[in-house]
DNA sequence: CTGTCAATATGAAACGTTTCATCACGGTGA
DNA sequence: TCACCGTGATGAAACGTTTCATATTGACAG
C-alpha cells in the first residue's frame, strides 16, 4: 500500500519518532537530518496516514455540520462557507441533514459524535440534548439557539424591526405579517421585532396605527404562496398594502401567488423578505429583504469550533436592510 | 474517556477477540457467551471506536461527494439525497466544492482520498485525473464524464433533444438555446440534441426551417439573464420566439431579463428550462423544463460506490418534459 | 486408553501514528 | 581527568480495533 513512516524512517536511516517530529515541524531536530527526512519524503511520496494520527491523539480534523435541510439556499450557502474556511485549516467538513426531525436530528449528531469530530455546527431543530453532547465536542449553534451551547446568530428581532421600519417609513400602514413555524425562536423574535416597531408606531403615531394581520407557516416557498394567496383574497380595501416574511422563500412564494391573481408588486403589494439568498436579487421584482450576512457568520462559527479561546455565550449578528424593486410607497405606478 | 472493547471483555470475562466477533455478529460465538457480552455492552454503554477500527481495516466508512458548488440547487439537490440514503447505510457523506476550478478540485480529492473514503462521488470539472483515483477508491462520476470512471448521468442529448421538439410541436420556429461552457461535455450533448431535432424538422419540412441562434454561458442565473438580455434586444420581428437554456437557473435569470424588457412570457416568448430544481415551479409563471431525475441520480451513484458488484461503464437515464407554464404556442395572449 | 475432529475461545500481532522516557555524544567548567 | 549538561536522536509503548494462528475442550471412533 501506501508508504508509511517507517518506510520513510528506514530510507532516510532515523527512526521513526525522528520523521514524526520532522513533520510536527516545531520541534528540536538538526539542520541536516530534517533536509534529508524531507528529501526521503519527497521522494517515495509519503502521505501521513490521517487514521494512525486520529486514533493516536483522539481526535480528527473533521467539522460536523447539522443543518435542516441542505437543499434549503440559506444552509447551502453557509455550508459553502464553512466547507470553503474549513478546508483552508485543513479541516473536511461532514455533513449531516435533520429534515426538522427531533429523532433524525439525535441519530444524524449521535453518529458524527462518534467520529470524534474536531467540533460541531448545528443548526439545531429541538431543544434535546443529545448525551455527550455538552461534554467532549465544541459544539456552537447557528441560527438557532439550544441552551448551554454558543450561538451564532443575525439579531433576529431587529430584522423584523428593520422590516416594519422601512414599510413604515414607506407609509405603509395596512401591514401583513407571514411568520415561520412558531416552534422555533427564531420566528418568534422577527415577528416580536416586527410588532414592536408597530408599537412604537402605535404610541407616535395613534391616529394612524392599523394591528398588523399575522399568520405563521413553515419557512419554504410553499407556505408563503399558501398563506399569500390567503392573505391576499381579501377585499383590497382590507387587505394589507405591504408584507414582510421571516424568510425569503416565502417572500417568493408570495410573490408567486401575488403574480397569480394579478396583484402587483410593488404598485399593489410590498413585499420584503429575510435572508438575502442569492435568488432574492434574480426574481422578479427584485426582493427587498434583510440580510444575514452569512459568511460572517460562518467565520465566527468555524473560529468559536476551532479557537483555542474559550467560547463566548452568543455572537450576535447586525442584519441589515437590503432596498431592491419589491417596496414602494403604496400606490406608486 | 469512553468504555473500550478492553473494558467490556474483561468485565464480560472473555478475550477481546471474543468481544470483537459478538460485534462482527456473523461468527462462532457460542449462545450463552454472546448474551453475556451483549448485555456487558449494554451495561457500560460501550460504543465502538470508529478510528481504531478504520485503522485496522484500512478503510472508513465515509464518503466523500465532491461538486462544484452546494449552493447550486442541482447539487444541494444531489447532496440531499446522497446523504439521506448514505445515512441509512451508516455512511457519512464527506462534502467538498470544487468551485470549477481544477486545481481546486484537485487539492480536494487528494486530500479526500487521504481520509480513505469507502467511496467517492464526484461530479468533476476537470479532465485532471488524480494520482491514485483510479487505484485505490471506488469512485462514481456524476452529471459530467470522467474518462476511465462510471459515470451516472441523464442522457443530455435526448434532453435537448426533448426541448426543441416540445418548442417546435407548438409551433415556434425562430428558436434560441442558450448554452452551458463549452468546457464541459453535458453542454456539449444537450445543445448537440437540440441542434439534431431541428436538423431532423429541416428535413421533414425544409421550408419552414430557421437556423437556431445559439449562444454560450455559464450555467447560473447572472449568465441566463445577461445572454437572455442581448438575445431579447433584438427587433421582435428577428428574434427567437422561444428559448431553451442548458439549466434552470439560467431559464430563470432569462425569465429575469424578459421581465425587465417588457417581454412577455410565454406570450411573447417560450422559455424552456433544464433539470427541474424545486424553483422551477415556483418562479412567475412555472417554468415548463427538462427534469433529472436526481432521486434516482444519487441512488445509482450510491449503489455504484458501495455495492459490491462491478461498475458498469455508464448509467444513463432518461429526462422527461415537465409542461408547466412558460411555454405556449407563439402568440397565445 | 488414545488419537482425531469439530467447535469455540484465546493471545498476540498488526494497522500508522505520536510521545515520553532514555540514551549517545560532545562540550564545558572545575 | 571527570562529572555534568544540553542537544538530538532512539525505542518502545500506547491508541482501539480485527484477525489469524493456537490452545482448550468434549465427544467419539478405533
Amino acid at each position: 500500500m501506501n508508504p508509511t513512516i517507517k518506510d520513510v524512517a528506514q530510507r532516510a536511516g532515523v527512526s521513526v519518532g525522528t520523521v514524526s517530529r520532522v513533520l510536527a515541524k516545531n520541534k528540536t531536530v538538526s539542520e541536516d537530518i530534517r533536509k534529508k527526512v524531507e528529501a526521503t519524503i519527497e521522494a517515495i511520496g509519503y502521505r501521513p496516514n490521517i487514521l494512525g494520527r486520529s486514533l493516536r491523539l483522539a481526535k480528527t480534523d473533521i467539522i460536523g455540520l447539522v443543518v435542516p435541510d441542505i437543499t434549503n439556499p440559506f444552509f447551502a450557502e453557509l455550508a459553502k462557507h464553512v466547507e470553503m474556511l474549513a478546508s483552508t485549516e485543513g479541516y473536511s467538513v461532514l455533513l449531516a441533514n435533520t429534515h426538522d426531525d427531533p429523532e433524525a436530528e439525535r441519530q444524524q449528531i449521535e453518529t458524527l459524535l462518534g467520529r470524534l469530530p474536531a467540533g460541531l455546527i448545528l443548526v439545531p431543530v429541538s431543544n434535546s440534548l443529545v448525551d455527550g453532547l455538552v461534554a467532549g465536542t465544541r459544539t456552537v449553534t447557528v441560527d438557532r439557539p439550544l441552551s448551554g451551547h454558543a450561538l451564532v446568530a443575525v439579531d433576529n428581532r431587529r430584522g423584523g424591526y428593520l422590516a416594519a421600519d422601512h414599510l413604515l417609513a414607506l407609509g405603509h400602514r395596512r401591514l401583513g405579517y407571514i411568520s415561520g413555524p412558531s416552534s422555533t425562536e427564531v420566528s418568534g423574535q422577527r415577528r416580536d421585532g416586527f410588532k414592536q416597531r408597530l408599537e412604537e408606531f402605535r404610541t407616535t403615531h395613534p391616529g394612524e396605527y392599523v394591528a398588523p394581520q399575522v399568520v405563521e407557516g413553515h419557512f419554504d416557498y410553499r407556505s408563503g404562496e399558501e398563506l399569500g394567496k390567503q392573505m391576499l383574497t381579501q377585499a383590497a380595501a382590507t387587505r394589507p398594502t405591504a408584507i414582510a416574511t421571516a424568510s425569503d422563500q416565502q417572500a417568493i412564494g408570495l410573490l408567486r401567488a401575488a403574480g397569480d391573481m394579478g396583484v402587483r408588486v410593488p404598485t399593489d403589494l410590498s413585499i420584503v423578505g429575510f435572508d438575502d439568498i442569492p435568488l432574492a436579487s434574480l426574481v422578479l421584482p427584485r426582493l427587498t429583504t434583510i440580510r444575514q450576512p452569512i459568511d460572517e457568520i460562518a467565520r465566527l462559527a468555524l473560529n468559536g469550533v476551532l479557537g483555542s479561546h474559550a467560547l463566548q455565550e452568543e455572537y450576535k449578528l447586525q442584519p441589515v436592510l437590503i432596498r431592491r424593486g419589491s417596496c414602494a410607497a403604496p400606490g406608486t405606478p
